[in-house]
DNA sequence: CTTGACTATATAGTTACTATATACACTAGG
DNA sequence: CCTAGTGTATATAGTAACTATATAGTCAAG
């Protein structure tokens, strides 16, 4: 863009073309990083059209992170050669927010799904459904383990799948096995996992839940969950079903949506097998 | 996740499992937006492992741009449908962030594209060239204008590239007719255009510059235009060529990144025609 | 010549931390 | 049991990048 060079704008009329408040433009002028061409005897500012451009790049630079410091830093030493490096390191900057953006957008529709799910959910039905394969991704093994051990384990857990990009957003999810179930320890679980819908090439997965379960949901804290259980065990006698290799247990409402634990959701789907009449 | 709870966690390991300052939990206490389970006697902040669930739910908010306080709104008010009504909205916000991040990239793209090819031209040579077809879009006639309407057109001219999103990180050029030009009103452009190189659809373009152009850098601010266009004006002759419908002119190197005006550069582009002989 | 809309500066407030200073508490080694 | 070193606590000040407010000067229209 060229010419046209002799009308100026007042501070009023440059802000509201950048889109920005008038205290900015002062602040700017303040400390020094971008000032009217001209300044009359009464300290009236005067901007020139052909500054828009300028600032359209300080804008930029602000909204890809960078401080009103740096840019002010390459504002006293402009080049080509310097500015062509920045714009390299903030396309690697702005790749990475992107895919940061991508996960999180997919969390939000893992959460919506999930609790559009949960509001249409008859809590108080025990159902006999068939579970589709699905992709797990595993703590290590907790079995019998300690209480610091379990928080240890729960750091580690939380840290890969911040490391490795593993927050799908579903909930953190406990797998007992039977022989723990049978001998009434329903909260000894064997491992921690997380659902990975679209399961990231070369991490080790637990592949495949698939199969027939029992499942019911259990209202209110883990202290008074024997009772779900117990309530669980005498529906698969009646339907003459046996105890499987697993029990999955997750949450539905939690903390981040119940104000009291007595008002908390787990859902607890146990796998079973049909008995043979 | 569910259960063992009786380790307690102190605010310096929780905050390491937070992936944040020890002092942002003392201020999430300050503040009553997330405090620990248990103080005792002396103070000291106890917190349980479970309490992440919690937390990582509001870094997520957080990230997701919104306020501490806003965040403490909902905290304490708590329901699955409030939640899902955040997370709607921020399904919104964040489309619309997904999209502004990917139309900069494209822009610094663009940028360093643009600067890549300038920092390898010879700035003194003349060219014949051939340019391919482009889709321009273009402000209003800008013919004789005066400096007030220039302005005017200026401002709708970038407020229309930032509605409709077509700032793509080229140089806004400046577009002058033949008639213009054979005057020796070198800077009285007809029109101002920013090139298009993935046209949106719907939207008024001017298409096809396509055919042979004349092409060189003037070195310095426009007021020395004119001495450039004799340089091209003798070459063209030379050549046995004639001036063509349209003259395109665009900034290569400008305020953005050189701190004297006598170091702008502006590539001048002057459509041709072979001359029969 | 006055009115109302603008301009200016100076100062304080904002958000979400972050750093610093000071004092108290806990834990492991001698 | 004492002490050194690390941890915890509070209080206060500082930070970036504005944003708001108060006060005063300026300009342009009627």
């Amino acid at each position: 863009m060229n010419k046209k060079n002799v009308k100026y704008l007042t501070t009023g009329e440059f802000a509201k073309l950048c889109k920005v408040n008038k205290q900015t433009l002062f602040y700017y002028d303040q400390i020094g990083l971008f000032s009217p061409e001209h300044k009359n005897e009464k300290g009236y500012r005067y901007y020139s059209i052909r500054q828009i451009e300028l600032f359209f790049v300080i804008d930029l630079l602000k909204d890809l992170g960078m401080s009103l410091n740096a840019i002010q830093q390459y504002m006293q030493n402009k080049s080509p050669e310097r500015f062509l490096s920045i714009m390299y390191q903030k396309k690697e900057e702005i790749m990475k927010k992107r895919q940061e953006i991508e996960t999180k957008e997919k969390i939000i529709d893992t959460k919506i799904a999930l609790m559009e799910e949960a509001l249409h959910l008859d809590l108080h039905q025990i159902m006999l459904e068939q579970l589709p394969e699905a992709t797990l991704y595993l703590s290590r093994n907790i079995e019998n383990i300690t209480d610091e051990e379990f928080v240890e384990v729960v750091s580690d857990f939380v840290n890969e799948l911040d490391i490795l990009q593993l927050d799908t957003g579903y909930p953190i999810g406990g797998i007992t096995k039977r022989e723990q179930v049978l001998k009434g320890e329903f909260t000894n679980y064997s491992y921690l996992y997380i659902e990975q819908p679209n399961p990231k090439e070369g991490y080790p997965y637990f592949k495949s839940v698939k199969g027939e379960f029992l499942s019911g949901y259990h209202i209110g804290d883990e202290s008074t969950i024997h009772k779900t259980y117990k309530r669980l065990f005498s529906e698969m006698d009646r339907l003459n079903l046996t105890l499987g290799e697993y029990v999955f247990e997750e949450y539905i409402y939690d903390t981040v949506v119940m104000n009291r634990k007595e008002h908390y959701v787990t859902k607890i789907m146990i796998q079973v097998n049909q008995l043979e009449s």
